[in-house]
DNA sequence: TGTAATCTTTACCAAGCGGTCAAATTTTTT
DNA sequence: AAAAAATTTGACCGCTTGGTAAAGATTACA
Protein backbone atom coordinates (compact mmCIF):
# COMPACT_ATOMS: atom_id res chain seq x y z
CA UNK A 1 0.00 0.00 0.00
CA UNK A 2 2.76 2.16 0.82
CA UNK A 3 6.42 2.66 0.06
CA UNK A 4 8.41 5.26 0.27
CA UNK A 5 10.90 3.93 -2.05
CA UNK A 6 8.01 3.64 -4.84
CA UNK A 7 7.04 7.20 -4.33
CA UNK A 8 10.70 8.06 -4.82
CA UNK A 9 10.79 6.82 -8.11
CA UNK A 10 7.67 8.61 -8.85
CA UNK A 11 9.22 11.92 -8.47
CA UNK A 12 9.97 14.86 -6.26
CA UNK A 13 11.32 13.41 -2.96
CA UNK A 14 14.65 15.74 -2.70
CA UNK A 15 15.10 15.02 0.85
CA UNK A 16 14.22 11.73 2.43
CA UNK A 17 12.72 11.85 5.86
CA UNK A 18 15.39 9.47 7.92
CA UNK A 19 12.61 6.85 8.18
CA UNK A 20 13.48 6.10 5.34
CA UNK A 21 17.02 5.50 5.57
CA UNK A 22 16.53 2.69 7.74
CA UNK A 23 17.29 -0.88 6.26
CA UNK A 24 14.39 -1.83 5.70
CA UNK A 25 10.56 -1.14 6.93
CA UNK A 26 10.46 -1.65 10.54
CA UNK A 27 6.69 -2.38 12.41
CA UNK A 28 6.91 0.83 14.32
CA UNK A 29 7.53 2.72 10.76
CA UNK A 30 4.26 0.47 9.63
CA UNK A 31 2.16 1.54 12.39
CA UNK A 32 2.97 5.08 12.61
CA UNK A 33 2.83 6.40 9.08
CA UNK A 34 -0.85 4.38 8.45
CA UNK A 35 -1.84 6.57 11.50
CA UNK A 36 -0.46 10.16 10.35
CA UNK A 37 -2.49 9.30 6.82
CA UNK A 38 -5.21 9.03 8.72
CA UNK A 39 -5.13 11.97 10.62
CA UNK A 40 -3.94 14.03 7.57
CA UNK A 41 -6.98 12.74 5.89
CA UNK A 42 -9.02 14.06 8.51
CA UNK A 43 -7.57 17.13 8.68
CA UNK A 44 -7.09 17.93 4.57
CA UNK A 45 -10.63 17.30 4.11
CA UNK A 46 -11.74 19.37 6.76
CA UNK A 47 -9.04 22.52 5.72
CA UNK A 48 -7.92 21.73 2.60
CA UNK A 49 -3.99 21.95 1.68
CA UNK A 50 -2.94 25.38 2.23
CA UNK A 51 -5.65 25.30 5.27
CA UNK A 52 -4.04 22.11 6.94
CA UNK A 53 -1.16 22.69 9.03
CA UNK A 54 1.43 20.12 9.68
CA UNK A 55 1.04 20.83 13.53
CA UNK A 56 -3.08 20.29 13.25
CA UNK A 57 -2.02 16.31 11.45
CA UNK A 58 0.71 15.75 13.96
CA UNK A 59 -1.50 16.32 16.99
CA UNK A 60 -4.40 14.61 15.11
CA UNK A 61 -2.15 11.57 14.98
CA UNK A 62 -0.64 12.12 18.57
CA UNK A 63 2.87 12.63 18.05
CA UNK A 64 4.90 15.70 17.51
CA UNK A 65 5.87 18.06 14.39
CA UNK A 66 9.33 16.74 14.30
CA UNK A 67 8.32 13.35 14.52
CA UNK A 68 6.25 13.02 12.56
CA UNK A 69 8.51 14.74 9.45
CA UNK A 70 10.69 11.35 10.68
CA UNK A 71 8.19 9.19 8.53
CA UNK A 72 7.07 11.93 6.13
CA UNK A 73 9.61 14.81 4.27
CA UNK A 74 7.18 16.74 3.72
CA UNK A 75 3.36 18.40 4.27
CA UNK A 76 3.35 17.64 0.28
CA UNK A 77 4.22 14.30 0.38
CA UNK A 78 1.35 13.38 2.46
CA UNK A 79 -0.87 14.70 0.53
CA UNK A 80 0.31 13.64 -2.43
CA UNK A 81 0.05 9.71 -1.50
CA UNK A 82 -3.51 10.39 0.12
CA UNK A 83 -4.43 12.20 -3.65
CA UNK A 84 -2.97 8.92 -5.25
CA UNK A 85 -4.34 6.02 -2.48
CA UNK A 86 -8.11 8.06 -3.24
CA UNK A 87 -8.19 8.48 -6.81
CA UNK A 88 -7.60 4.81 -7.14
CA UNK A 89 -10.19 3.24 -5.27
CA UNK A 90 -12.42 6.19 -6.43
CA UNK A 91 -12.31 5.07 -9.61
CA UNK A 92 -12.65 1.46 -8.62
CA UNK A 93 -17.01 1.39 -9.45
CA UNK A 94 -16.28 3.02 -12.95
CA UNK A 95 -13.58 -0.18 -13.70
CA UNK A 96 -16.41 -2.59 -12.61
CA UNK A 97 -18.75 -1.89 -15.24
CA UNK A 98 -19.39 -5.08 -17.15
CA UNK A 99 -19.82 -4.43 -20.70
CA UNK A 100 -21.63 -7.93 -21.06
CA UNK A 101 -24.28 -6.78 -18.16
CA UNK A 102 -27.75 -5.13 -18.75
CA UNK A 103 -26.99 -1.70 -18.93
CA UNK A 104 -30.09 0.09 -16.79
CA UNK A 105 -28.77 -2.82 -14.15
CA UNK A 106 -25.19 -1.58 -14.28
CA UNK A 107 -25.61 1.80 -14.62
CA UNK A 108 -28.28 1.49 -11.63
CA UNK A 109 -25.09 -0.29 -9.52
CA UNK A 110 -22.38 1.93 -10.48
CA UNK A 111 -24.96 4.69 -8.70
CA UNK A 112 -25.78 2.65 -6.29
CA UNK A 113 -21.60 2.27 -5.24
CA UNK A 114 -20.78 5.83 -5.97
CA UNK A 115 -23.47 7.04 -3.37
CA UNK A 116 -22.35 4.32 -0.58
CA UNK A 117 -18.83 5.79 -1.25
CA UNK A 118 -19.70 9.38 -0.40
CA UNK A 119 -21.70 7.97 2.63
CA UNK A 120 -18.99 6.01 3.65
CA UNK A 121 -15.43 7.58 2.49
CA UNK A 122 -16.24 11.76 2.36
CA UNK A 123 -13.17 12.77 3.73
CA UNK A 124 -11.75 10.91 0.65
CA UNK A 125 -14.24 12.78 -1.61
CA UNK A 126 -14.16 16.16 0.25
CA UNK A 127 -9.87 16.16 -0.32
CA UNK A 128 -10.18 15.02 -3.66
CA UNK A 129 -12.65 17.63 -4.37
CA UNK A 130 -10.80 20.15 -2.92
CA UNK A 131 -7.53 19.26 -5.11
CA UNK A 132 -9.97 19.78 -8.01
CA UNK A 133 -11.28 22.93 -6.72
CA UNK A 134 -8.44 24.49 -7.03
CA UNK A 135 -7.06 23.32 -10.20
CA UNK A 136 -5.71 20.50 -9.45
CA UNK A 137 -1.90 21.72 -9.27
CA UNK A 138 -0.44 18.63 -8.01
CA UNK A 139 -2.34 15.62 -10.08
CA UNK A 140 -2.04 16.61 -14.08
CA UNK A 141 -0.69 12.83 -14.40
CA UNK A 142 -3.72 11.05 -12.52
CA UNK A 143 -6.19 13.39 -14.33
CA UNK A 144 -4.81 11.44 -17.84
CA UNK A 145 -5.50 8.29 -16.42
CA UNK A 146 -8.93 9.29 -15.65
CA UNK A 147 -9.18 10.65 -19.01
CA UNK A 148 -9.27 7.03 -20.73
CA UNK A 149 -10.72 5.05 -17.99
CA UNK A 150 -13.33 7.35 -19.13
CA UNK A 151 -12.97 7.54 -22.71
CA UNK A 152 -12.84 3.20 -22.74
CA UNK A 153 -16.34 3.32 -20.67
CA UNK A 154 -17.60 6.00 -22.98
CA UNK A 155 -17.46 3.64 -25.37
CA UNK A 156 -19.38 0.56 -23.79
CA UNK A 157 -22.44 3.21 -23.06
CA UNK A 158 -22.07 4.20 -26.75
CA UNK A 159 -22.10 0.86 -28.16
CA UNK A 160 -25.31 0.19 -25.33
CA UNK A 161 -27.24 3.10 -27.24
CA UNK A 162 -26.11 1.55 -30.40
CA UNK A 163 -27.81 -1.32 -30.00
CA UNK A 164 -30.90 0.68 -28.82
CA UNK A 165 -31.10 -1.05 -24.66
CA UNK A 166 -30.93 2.38 -23.66
CA UNK A 167 -31.42 6.25 -24.63
CA UNK A 168 -29.04 7.98 -26.60
CA UNK A 169 -27.50 10.55 -24.95
CA UNK A 170 -23.97 11.94 -24.42
CA UNK A 171 -21.84 9.54 -22.06
CA UNK A 172 -19.23 11.64 -20.96
CA UNK A 173 -22.42 14.23 -19.60
CA UNK A 174 -23.87 10.72 -17.93
CA UNK A 175 -21.04 10.04 -16.03
CA UNK A 176 -20.59 13.60 -14.90
CA UNK A 177 -24.11 13.49 -13.61
CA UNK A 178 -23.43 10.51 -11.98
CA UNK A 179 -20.32 12.05 -10.15
CA UNK A 180 -21.84 15.45 -9.41
CA UNK A 181 -25.15 13.70 -7.88
CA UNK A 182 -23.73 10.79 -6.04
CA UNK A 183 -20.35 13.37 -4.65
CA UNK A 184 -22.70 15.89 -3.74
CA UNK A 185 -24.01 14.35 -0.74
CA UNK A 186 -20.16 13.66 0.67
CA UNK A 187 -18.95 17.61 -0.77
CA UNK A 188 -21.46 19.56 0.16
CA UNK A 189 -23.23 17.29 2.77
CA UNK A 190 -23.23 20.42 5.42
CA UNK A 191 -25.17 22.37 3.06
CA UNK A 192 -27.81 19.25 2.72
CA UNK A 193 -27.82 18.60 6.57
CA UNK A 194 -28.74 22.72 6.24
CA UNK A 195 -31.56 22.40 3.88
CA UNK A 196 -32.82 19.06 4.79
CA UNK A 197 -33.01 20.08 8.58
CA UNK A 198 -34.64 17.41 10.98
CA UNK A 199 -35.62 15.71 7.75
CA UNK A 200 -31.54 14.43 7.84
CA UNK A 201 -31.08 12.19 10.76
CA UNK A 202 -28.71 9.33 10.46
CA UNK A 203 -28.46 8.44 7.34
CA UNK A 204 -31.86 8.60 6.36
CA UNK A 205 -31.19 10.95 3.55
CA UNK A 206 -28.81 8.56 1.58
CA UNK A 207 -31.52 6.10 1.29
CA UNK A 208 -33.73 8.80 0.26
CA UNK A 209 -31.02 10.37 -2.32
CA UNK A 210 -30.48 6.46 -3.59
CA UNK A 211 -34.27 6.38 -4.45
CA UNK A 212 -34.23 9.41 -6.08
CA UNK A 213 -31.53 9.12 -8.37
CA UNK A 214 -32.72 5.38 -9.03
CA UNK A 215 -35.92 6.93 -10.39
CA UNK A 216 -33.99 10.05 -12.20
CA UNK A 217 -31.89 7.75 -13.69
CA UNK A 218 -33.78 4.83 -14.98
CA UNK A 219 -36.38 6.95 -16.37
CA UNK A 220 -33.84 9.71 -17.93
CA UNK A 221 -32.06 6.74 -19.58
CA UNK A 222 -34.09 3.80 -20.00
CA UNK A 223 -34.75 3.47 -24.08
CA UNK A 224 -38.19 5.38 -25.04
CA UNK B 1 -24.22 47.44 -3.27
CA UNK B 2 -21.12 47.72 -1.00
CA UNK B 3 -21.82 49.28 2.25
CA UNK B 4 -19.51 49.40 5.43
CA UNK B 5 -21.90 50.83 7.69
CA UNK B 6 -24.73 47.99 6.83
CA UNK B 7 -21.59 45.64 7.29
CA UNK B 8 -20.47 46.79 10.49
CA UNK B 9 -24.93 46.91 11.86
CA UNK B 10 -24.43 42.46 10.78
CA UNK B 11 -21.58 42.06 13.03
CA UNK B 12 -17.78 41.59 13.83
CA UNK B 13 -15.93 45.23 12.15
CA UNK B 14 -14.69 45.74 15.11
CA UNK B 15 -12.13 47.56 13.50
CA UNK B 16 -13.06 49.53 10.99
CA UNK B 17 -10.91 51.12 8.11
CA UNK B 18 -9.77 54.54 8.00
CA UNK B 19 -11.90 54.82 4.69
CA UNK B 20 -15.47 54.06 6.91
CA UNK B 21 -14.04 57.29 9.00
CA UNK B 22 -14.72 59.66 6.04
CA UNK B 23 -17.22 61.55 6.13
CA UNK B 24 -18.80 60.38 2.98
CA UNK B 25 -18.14 57.84 0.30
CA UNK B 26 -16.29 59.14 -2.01
CA UNK B 27 -15.62 58.81 -5.65
CA UNK B 28 -11.98 56.99 -4.87
CA UNK B 29 -13.91 54.52 -2.32
CA UNK B 30 -16.38 53.51 -4.69
CA UNK B 31 -14.05 52.76 -7.67
CA UNK B 32 -11.41 50.91 -5.33
CA UNK B 33 -13.75 49.03 -3.54
CA UNK B 34 -15.47 47.75 -6.75
CA UNK B 35 -10.90 46.96 -8.00
CA UNK B 36 -10.70 44.93 -4.70
CA UNK B 37 -13.69 42.98 -4.56
CA UNK B 38 -12.97 41.90 -8.18
CA UNK B 39 -9.40 40.94 -7.75
CA UNK B 40 -10.60 39.36 -3.97
CA UNK B 41 -12.89 37.19 -6.01
CA UNK B 42 -10.13 35.86 -8.31
CA UNK B 43 -8.06 34.93 -5.76
CA UNK B 44 -10.51 33.42 -3.34
CA UNK B 45 -11.74 31.44 -5.90
CA UNK B 46 -8.25 29.60 -7.06
CA UNK B 47 -6.91 29.52 -3.58
CA UNK B 48 -9.60 29.45 -1.41
CA UNK B 49 -10.07 31.66 2.27
CA UNK B 50 -7.10 30.65 4.04
CA UNK B 51 -4.76 29.98 0.26
CA UNK B 52 -5.32 33.22 -0.72
CA UNK B 53 -3.01 36.14 0.83
CA UNK B 54 -3.83 39.73 1.23
CA UNK B 55 -0.41 40.39 -0.31
CA UNK B 56 -2.34 38.43 -3.77
CA UNK B 57 -5.16 40.25 -3.66
CA UNK B 58 -3.36 44.01 -3.28
CA UNK B 59 -1.12 42.87 -6.16
CA UNK B 60 -4.18 41.40 -8.38
CA UNK B 61 -6.32 45.05 -7.48
CA UNK B 62 -2.68 47.05 -8.11
CA UNK B 63 -2.66 48.40 -5.13
CA UNK B 64 -0.47 47.88 -1.76
CA UNK B 65 -0.91 45.22 0.99
CA UNK B 66 -1.55 48.66 3.07
CA UNK B 67 -3.41 50.53 0.70
CA UNK B 68 -6.35 47.67 0.44
CA UNK B 69 -6.48 47.69 5.03
CA UNK B 70 -7.07 51.28 4.02
CA UNK B 71 -11.00 49.78 2.37
CA UNK B 72 -11.39 46.68 4.26
CA UNK B 73 -10.82 45.73 7.76
CA UNK B 74 -9.12 42.65 7.48
CA UNK B 75 -9.57 39.37 4.72
CA UNK B 76 -12.02 37.81 6.42
CA UNK B 77 -14.38 40.86 5.87
CA UNK B 78 -14.09 40.86 2.22
CA UNK B 79 -14.27 37.46 2.01
CA UNK B 80 -17.64 37.81 3.57
CA UNK B 81 -18.94 40.44 1.47
CA UNK B 82 -18.41 38.63 -1.12
CA UNK B 83 -20.27 35.77 0.10
CA UNK B 84 -23.30 37.16 0.68
CA UNK B 85 -22.96 39.01 -2.79
CA UNK B 86 -22.75 35.89 -4.24
CA UNK B 87 -25.60 34.03 -2.29
CA UNK B 88 -27.85 36.22 -3.21
CA UNK B 89 -27.31 36.11 -6.91
CA UNK B 90 -27.12 32.45 -6.87
CA UNK B 91 -30.43 31.50 -5.39
CA UNK B 92 -31.90 34.48 -8.00
CA UNK B 93 -32.46 31.38 -10.27
CA UNK B 94 -34.40 29.45 -7.31
CA UNK B 95 -36.85 32.56 -6.67
CA UNK B 96 -37.77 33.00 -10.17
CA UNK B 97 -39.80 28.99 -10.38
CA UNK B 98 -43.63 30.47 -11.17
CA UNK B 99 -45.95 28.04 -9.45
CA UNK B 100 -48.06 28.97 -12.13
CA UNK B 101 -46.08 28.12 -14.79
CA UNK B 102 -46.30 24.75 -16.52
CA UNK B 103 -44.20 22.34 -14.43
CA UNK B 104 -41.34 20.69 -16.97
CA UNK B 105 -41.15 24.17 -18.22
CA UNK B 106 -40.91 25.79 -15.03
CA UNK B 107 -37.95 22.94 -14.28
CA UNK B 108 -36.10 23.04 -17.68
CA UNK B 109 -35.64 26.51 -17.81
CA UNK B 110 -34.38 26.69 -14.23
CA UNK B 111 -31.63 24.24 -15.03
CA UNK B 112 -30.79 26.34 -18.28
CA UNK B 113 -30.61 29.18 -16.31
CA UNK B 114 -28.37 27.49 -13.18
CA UNK B 115 -25.94 25.79 -16.53
CA UNK B 116 -25.87 29.74 -17.72
CA UNK B 117 -24.82 31.11 -14.22
CA UNK B 118 -22.04 28.32 -13.82
CA UNK B 119 -20.49 29.50 -17.62
CA UNK B 120 -20.83 32.75 -17.02
CA UNK B 121 -19.76 33.16 -13.27
CA UNK B 122 -17.44 30.05 -12.48
CA UNK B 123 -15.48 31.81 -9.62
CA UNK B 124 -18.10 32.83 -7.63
CA UNK B 125 -19.45 29.30 -7.58
CA UNK B 126 -15.87 27.97 -6.73
CA UNK B 127 -15.84 30.24 -4.32
CA UNK B 128 -18.90 29.07 -2.77
CA UNK B 129 -17.92 25.29 -2.92
CA UNK B 130 -14.75 26.45 -1.29
CA UNK B 131 -16.75 27.44 1.46
CA UNK B 132 -19.25 24.88 1.87
CA UNK B 133 -16.30 21.91 1.53
CA UNK B 134 -14.99 23.30 4.46
CA UNK B 135 -17.87 23.03 6.69
CA UNK B 136 -19.37 26.48 6.00
CA UNK B 137 -17.96 28.29 9.11
CA UNK B 138 -18.42 31.66 8.04
CA UNK B 139 -21.99 31.47 6.68
CA UNK B 140 -24.09 29.81 9.15
CA UNK B 141 -27.11 32.48 8.93
CA UNK B 142 -27.17 32.21 5.02
CA UNK B 143 -27.82 28.58 5.11
CA UNK B 144 -30.95 29.20 6.82
CA UNK B 145 -32.24 31.43 5.07
CA UNK B 146 -31.59 28.97 1.86
CA UNK B 147 -33.05 26.43 3.73
CA UNK B 148 -36.59 28.43 3.86
CA UNK B 149 -36.40 29.40 0.49
CA UNK B 150 -35.91 25.45 -0.25
CA UNK B 151 -38.78 24.31 1.82
CA UNK B 152 -40.92 27.09 0.15
CA UNK B 153 -40.59 25.47 -2.93
CA UNK B 154 -40.20 22.42 -2.11
CA UNK B 155 -43.73 22.60 -1.83
CA UNK B 156 -44.53 24.02 -5.00
CA UNK B 157 -42.83 21.16 -6.44
CA UNK B 158 -45.15 18.70 -4.16
CA UNK B 159 -48.11 20.80 -5.53
CA UNK B 160 -47.48 19.81 -9.35
CA UNK B 161 -46.92 16.26 -8.35
CA UNK B 162 -50.34 15.77 -6.48
CA UNK B 163 -51.93 17.12 -9.48
CA UNK B 164 -50.22 14.49 -11.62
CA UNK B 165 -48.11 17.14 -13.33
CA UNK B 166 -44.94 15.54 -12.77
CA UNK B 167 -43.39 12.20 -11.38
CA UNK B 168 -43.57 11.67 -7.52
CA UNK B 169 -39.91 12.24 -6.20
CA UNK B 170 -38.62 13.74 -3.77
CA UNK B 171 -38.12 17.64 -4.31
CA UNK B 172 -35.11 17.93 -2.01
CA UNK B 173 -33.31 15.88 -2.97
CA UNK B 174 -34.51 16.99 -7.06
CA UNK B 175 -33.20 20.50 -6.06
CA UNK B 176 -29.72 18.71 -4.96
CA UNK B 177 -29.31 17.01 -8.18
CA UNK B 178 -30.22 20.49 -10.97
CA UNK B 179 -27.82 22.21 -8.28
CA UNK B 180 -25.10 19.38 -8.39
CA UNK B 181 -24.95 18.55 -12.25
CA UNK B 182 -24.90 22.45 -13.39
CA UNK B 183 -22.50 23.34 -10.50
CA UNK B 184 -20.05 20.68 -11.39
CA UNK B 185 -19.23 22.30 -14.52
CA UNK B 186 -17.88 25.50 -13.10
CA UNK B 187 -16.46 23.75 -9.38
CA UNK B 188 -14.89 20.66 -11.54
CA UNK B 189 -14.29 22.59 -14.70
CA UNK B 190 -10.76 21.40 -14.21
CA UNK B 191 -11.51 17.48 -14.45
CA UNK B 192 -14.43 18.14 -17.28
CA UNK B 193 -12.03 19.93 -19.44
CA UNK B 194 -9.52 17.10 -18.98
CA UNK B 195 -11.72 14.42 -19.53
CA UNK B 196 -12.94 15.82 -22.62
CA UNK B 197 -10.00 16.85 -24.11
CA UNK B 198 -10.09 18.34 -27.40
CA UNK B 199 -14.01 17.61 -27.24
CA UNK B 200 -14.30 20.69 -24.48
CA UNK B 201 -13.19 23.43 -27.08
CA UNK B 202 -15.23 26.64 -26.65
CA UNK B 203 -17.96 26.92 -24.69
CA UNK B 204 -19.45 23.68 -26.88
CA UNK B 205 -19.23 21.55 -23.65
CA UNK B 206 -21.50 23.60 -22.07
CA UNK B 207 -23.88 23.28 -24.91
CA UNK B 208 -23.68 19.69 -24.67
CA UNK B 209 -24.18 19.77 -20.78
CA UNK B 210 -27.09 21.55 -21.60
CA UNK B 211 -28.75 19.18 -23.79
CA UNK B 212 -27.91 16.46 -21.90
CA UNK B 213 -28.80 17.32 -18.70
CA UNK B 214 -32.53 18.20 -20.59
CA UNK B 215 -33.00 15.11 -21.66
CA UNK B 216 -32.02 13.30 -18.33
CA UNK B 217 -34.16 15.32 -16.35
CA UNK B 218 -37.06 16.11 -18.39
CA UNK B 219 -37.72 12.26 -18.99
CA UNK B 220 -36.65 11.59 -15.59
CA UNK B 221 -39.09 13.98 -13.91
CA UNK B 222 -42.44 13.75 -16.45
CA UNK B 223 -45.58 12.22 -15.49
CA UNK B 224 -45.78 8.58 -17.02
C1' DT C 1 23.22 -7.89 28.39
C1' DG C 2 25.52 -4.80 25.57
C1' DT C 3 25.55 -2.41 21.47
C1' DA C 4 23.99 -0.71 17.19
C1' DA C 5 19.98 0.86 14.95
C1' DT C 6 15.92 3.25 15.34
C1' DC C 7 12.83 6.54 17.20
C1' DT C 8 11.51 10.82 19.84
C1' DT C 9 12.10 15.25 21.80
C1' DT C 10 13.72 19.97 22.69
C1' DA C 11 15.26 23.89 20.81
C1' DC C 12 15.54 26.40 16.95
C1' DC C 13 15.35 29.10 12.26
C1' DA C 14 13.89 31.67 8.24
C1' DA C 15 10.11 32.88 5.56
C1' DG C 16 5.41 34.16 5.17
C1' DC C 17 1.50 35.93 7.17
C1' DG C 18 -2.30 39.39 8.81
C1' DG C 19 -2.31 43.64 10.30
C1' DT C 20 -0.56 48.54 12.28
C1' DC C 21 1.56 53.10 12.33
C1' DA C 22 3.07 57.47 11.19
C1' DA C 23 4.68 60.17 7.73
C1' DA C 24 4.25 61.67 2.93
C1' DT C 25 1.33 62.54 -0.98
C1' DT C 26 -2.75 63.59 -3.42
C1' DT C 27 -7.39 65.21 -3.83
C1' DT C 28 -11.20 68.02 -2.43
C1' DT C 29 -13.12 71.99 -0.48
C1' DT C 30 -13.14 76.79 0.75
C1' DA D 1 -3.99 79.13 -3.42
C1' DA D 2 -4.33 77.57 1.17
C1' DA D 3 -6.32 74.48 4.34
C1' DA D 4 -8.56 70.37 5.25
C1' DA D 5 -9.70 65.87 4.15
C1' DA D 6 -8.64 61.70 2.09
C1' DT D 7 -5.34 58.44 0.18
C1' DT D 8 -0.93 56.02 -0.32
C1' DT D 9 3.48 54.36 1.15
C1' DG D 10 7.43 52.16 3.57
C1' DA D 11 8.90 50.42 7.62
C1' DC D 12 7.64 47.52 10.97
C1' DC D 13 5.55 43.94 14.52
C1' DG D 14 4.21 39.64 16.48
C1' DC D 15 2.61 35.27 15.32
C1' DT D 16 2.33 31.07 12.62
C1' DT D 17 4.25 28.07 9.53
C1' DG D 18 7.19 24.37 7.21
C1' DG D 19 11.11 22.36 8.18
C1' DT D 20 16.01 21.28 10.55
C1' DA D 21 19.72 19.85 13.89
C1' DA D 22 21.41 17.39 17.45
C1' DA D 23 21.06 15.10 21.58
C1' DG D 24 18.49 11.80 24.27
C1' DA D 25 15.43 7.70 24.79
C1' DT D 26 13.93 3.41 23.20
C1' DT D 27 13.93 -0.85 20.65
C1' DA D 28 15.91 -4.81 18.22
C1' DC D 29 19.42 -7.92 17.67
C1' DA D 30 23.86 -10.49 18.53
Amino acid sequence: MFDFYLMEKRQRALTLPRAAQTKRRTRIQLEKEEVILEAALEVFANHGFRGATIDQIAEQAGMSKPNLLYYFPTKEAIHRLLIDQILDTWLDPLREIDETGEPLVEIKSYIRRKLEMARDYPRESRLFANEILQGAPRIQDELNDLKNLVDEKAKVFKKWMDQGRMRKIDPYHMIFSIWSTTQHYADFDVQVQAVLGKKANGDGRFEDAARYLDQLFVHGLKAD
